[in-house]
DNA sequence: TATTGTTATACTCTATAACTATA
DNA sequence: TATAGTTATAGAGTATAACAATA
């Protein structure tokens, strides 16, 4: 079947914003981002806390240092979001015999009822913002954000 | 054929950080507004002054509230973006007549150059990063980020 | 010498609120 | 009253560099 000029022209345009991932990407992730806010509510944990919180309680007496290097971010941006859960008495940091730099941390009960709590009100706001997205779509769209994660340093 | 015990447990873990999309989105995000700004070079177009200079181009006489909408941010973010442009000498802002508030933002032969310049560097470097998937595979992760955007407020 | 956690500092991106000049 | 552009300001989130304590 022929194609409009206008088809022809979307997929042979070398200059539109539209095409380009990146563009799609980061518009994307501002989309989810704010629902995410939204979803953990007023005084909820921003994504970045949650994503420590959910390696803490995955990891117990996982190290700063270590946690930063999952989490991409470098150990002093780390001080804060640490600091913050302990505050919120999720966590704690506890001192590891034999080598009195390191800090070990500890979820508490609160903690991972907190984590448990936030994930089920993820899982939810994922559930209602990809409800146009069939479980195959879903799992397609995760495969490929993967497979660009390879490109990780570390 | 019977599953791994840990295929299983990887599906059916209901609190895992890997298993979301806006986790992986943010990671995948990061790694390819990264790579842009090395693509770009030293004192090249940051991203968000890159688009704003693509939709320039692609929309001459654009306003600056248009521009704004279309970027999904705040008019008083875009003064920034648009003072960078001109100080370039990417853009001028032109007196619209007949409605004096408003400037309209007029892409010069220099600013045209440097888009056509600056998106070639911005293809090579989906190219590079995205190697690893075939054009299908990159064919699919744009029209599932772009159903994600349908959910953009306006 | 190297590493862990920490502080100080700065930079990018963004939002909110208020202002001005127009309409 | 409402809108376009602007300014001031603040808040996330992040990085770099340096430091003290410890290895």
């Amino acid at each position: 079947m022929a194609k409009h000029a206008v088809d022809l022209e979307a997929e042979l345009d070398p200059s539109d914003l539209e095409d380009l991932i990146g563009y799609n990407l980061k518009r994307a992730y501002i989309i989810v981002q704010k629902d995410f806010r939204q979803a953990l509510g007023q005084d909820g944990l921003s994504a970045r806390v949650f994503s420590a919180l959910s390696l803490t309680v995955k990891f117990p007496n996982i190290t700063q240092s270590e946690l930063a290097r999952m989490m991409g971010i470098e150990r002093s941006g780390l001080v804060a979001i640490v600091d913050e859960l302990e505050e919120r008495s999720y966590l704690q940091r506890a001192p590891v015999p034999g080598d009195r730099r390191v800090q070990a941390l500890v979820p508490t009960d609160a903690g991972r009822r907190a984590y448990s709590d936030a994930i089920s009100k993820v899982r939810a706001h994922e559930d209602m913002l990809f409800a146009d997205m069939t479980a195959d779509e879903r799992a397609t769209l995760l495969s490929l954000l993967k497979k660009i994660r390879q490109d990780e340093p570390q």
